[in-house]
RNA sequence: UGGGGUAUAGCCAAGCGGUAAGGCACCAGACUUUGACUCUGGCAUUCGUAGGUUCAAAUCCUGCUGCCCCAA
């Protein structure tokens, strides 16, 4: 009988996998990984994807469903390989997605090595996405449910990887899981879905950089494209490209963040219209069925997570970078988000952003 | 200290005798496994100030105060 190793957050998603798996015949494994001390955190993280309340959660399901429960001490590797990032990309001045880096350093790095450890054929989780063989390999594909699909944050995975990943949620839709779960009497069937990063649970993403790293962000100037002063800003950090909340300028039409100049020490302020370019650099590309195409690439593009993928070509330069450009101009394609190419349900690959170009 | 102009929420600003538009900012919700965006709702019993005219004044009149401009 083959064996999966299924990661469980506590949540209803992770715990419906769990029950499928077993269901499809797997002998099952359940784990949570410890990624933090929720009083890291500063705060009870109830509701995010990883909060340690929910641990208990996930074993009481794999109690319920019979199969071996362990948790995994990952803490060191994810304030390092996850918090680090996070902290270092926003003093860059680059916008992070640390669910992405999670994914990748944890889910598929970490607990991969764990399911050797333990002589899991298979990783299991409850990420909504889709994985096929065809004759050529695994393709990865959105979710059956458009509203919650992720492949996004899986575009990383690669042919390896896919081979051993299972993911049973990848065809149902949200109040289809939620019905497994009630029909299997599961406590969080009707737990709210997670949001926010797990981390930093009050939003306060800022405070969370300061206590890591022992920074205190510098004030500096707002300046319009012109380079006239506007104000003053409470530290880079703060801001991110197309943000318009929390600026306080008042310029007569809304005010957004286009830019973010870290030798300076300033935050380019603008228009909506301001915010609109037609391409960018995509670094660290994964092309999930192998090697990268030399020659362009059709395709549809996300820029973020919650992104209508749009018409656009990509170009590799190099085995690892790509330049992506729009049919139409987006808006605010910011530094450090995930670039994701789509032919219409398959994921292509994506890597992440470093500059943009008009 | 002669002449002219102006004074409406944190900012810009409509109103021109009939009981305070709008935009920006801000706040609260919604949306959301990233940051953002977006959406919905809230936001001046009061119009520099003190009087006067009027049934009724932010709107008319007068004094005072502040700011701006032109002359000296």
């Amino acid at each position: 009988m083959k064996t999966a190793l299924i990661a469980m957050s506590g949540g209803v998603d992770s715990s419906t996998a769990a029950f499928l798996t077993r269901q499809a015949g797997y002998a099952c494994i359940g784990c949570t990984m410890q990624l933090y001390e929720n009083e890291d955190a500063g705060l009870p993280a109830e509701g995010t994807c990883c909060s340690l309340d929910d641990i208990e959660d996930a074993r009481a399901i794999a109690n319920r469903l019979n199969m071996p429960y362990y948790v995994f001490n990952f803490k060191e590797r994810f304030r390092e390989q996850v918090i680090g990032k996070f902290c270092r990309c926003y003093l860059e001045g680059r916008t992070p997605n640390p669910c992405i880096d999670c994914n990748r350093k944890l889910k598929f790095e970490a607990l991969f090595e764990r399911a050797d450890a333990l002589g899991c054929d298979k990783i299991v989780t409850g990420h909504y996405a889709r994985i096929e063989e065809t004759g050529q390999g695994y393709v990865l594909k959105r979710a059956a449910d458009p509203a919650k699909d992720q492949s996004y944050v899986l575009y990383m995975l690669t042919q390896a990887q896919l081979g051993r990943v299972l993911l049973p949620l990848g065809g149902l839709s949200k109040p289809q899981v939620r019905e497994i779960a009630e029909q299997q009497g599961f406590v969080n069937a009707h737990k709210s879905d997670s949001q926010d990063i797990c981390f930093v649970p009050d939003g306060d993403y800022a405070r969370v950089i300061c206590a890591q790293t022992g920074i205190t962000p510098k004030e500096g100037d707002f300046v319009d494209l012109q380079g006239n002063v506007l104000g003053r800003h409470a530290g880079l950090i703060h801001y991110t490209v197309g943000q318009r909340r929390g600026l306080g300028i008042a310029i007569g039409k809304p005010a957004y963040v286009v830019g973010l100049d870290v030798p300076q020490n300033r935050v380019i302020i603008g228009t909506n219209d301001d915010l609109f370019h037609r391409s960018c650099t995509v670094t660290d590309v994964n092309w999930i069925s192998g090697e990268p195409p030399q020659e362009p690439v059709r395709c549809q593009a996300k820029i973020r997570y919650r992104h209508p993928a749009q018409p656009a070509v990509v170009q590799f330069t190099d085995a690892h970078t790509a330049l992506l450009t729009f049919d139409a101009p987006q808006r605010a394609i910011t530094a450090g988000q995930a670039a994701v190419f789509y032919d219409g349900e398959t994921v292509l690959g994506g890597g992440e952003i470093k500059d943009t170009a008009r």
